[in-house]
DNA sequence: AATAATTGGTAACATACGTTACCATTAACG
DNA sequence: CGTTAATGGTAACGTATGTTACCAATTATT
């Protein structure tokens, strides 16, 4: 076996060069981490959420959204607020000021996916796409049955 | 934009499940942490390497690799000796129950790897070889303008 | 309706990790 | 040669991360 062609070390080697070239963008620029950039880019994406269906949205576990949005909260740049319906529940949005910064941030990273996939043609990015969906699937079945 | 369609994303997102699909083996089952699983591994494939090497060989950061070899070592899975040549380098070699264990975990992960690339043709999977190198080639020009 | 089970969110701990500075050895340069 | 620079490895610090246990609000059970 060859470390190099190992799939779960290929996949670990890019998405870790292709996350420091973006996380320059969130995490240098605009002083975000990771995981408040993936809360705030899918809170662009509606007006509002709950905490719970922001962890499902983001694939991140709880403990680490809690995290993200407490900074996120006290930068000012997403409000929390208990649901009145269920009052265990919160419900999150951005402020002004969040979805200033998140019209900033986006075309820069955008622009970088672009970068990214300009070395694929459209049928190599939809082979890629649907690739790593099908290697996805496999991997939460073996994750199943353990 | 769209998180779950956005590249960075979906890369993080595979290839975490992929990781802990494989951890279930290497940490799970055997105790060994990923890099400590990545540094056995690069050294079953040759007799020795200077510490250094297996930093490069593993895209490991030293102070990462310094940290799995202690780990490595207390439980006599490898050895490290001063490089006779030139004092500063450590020579590392797997010991005799280092190689056992890895002979008891390469079958198991590769069949995990097989499992998971059992849901392409071959034509598809040299693609995504392919795909996956050329994003990160241009991931890392775009590490290096910055 | 009372009690048990579940759920969303929080707290606190131990461990892991990245960063910076450091020491010893070797190489470079005058 | 002797001083300076560079290199391999180590130490020590603060922060980040995962885990476990916990509390309050809600839902299910009888």
């Amino acid at each position: 076996m060859n470390l190099h062609t190992f799939l779960p070390y290929r996949l670990a080697v890019v998405t870790d060069a292709v996350s420091r070239a973006l996380a320059e963008v969130y995490a240098d620029r605009f002083k975000l981490t990771r995981d408040q950039w993936r809360v705030i880019a899918q809170l662009a994406e509606g007006p509002e959420l709950k905490a719970t269906e922001l962890g499902e949205r983001t694939s991140l576990p709880k403990m680490q959204v809690r995290r993200a949005l407490s900074g996120l909260e006290r930068d000012g740049l997403i409000s929390r607020a208990a649901d009145t319906d269920d009052r265990r529940n919160l419900v999150v949005r951005l402020t002004a000021s969040g979805r200033a910064l998140y019209r900033k941030i986006e075309p820069i990273v955008l622009e970088r996916e672009a970068f990214l996939l300009a070395a694929l043609s459209a049928d190599e990015r939809a082979a890629l796409t649907r690739a790593l969906a099908r290697i996805e699937e496999r991997a939460r079945q073996l994750q199943q049955q353990a």
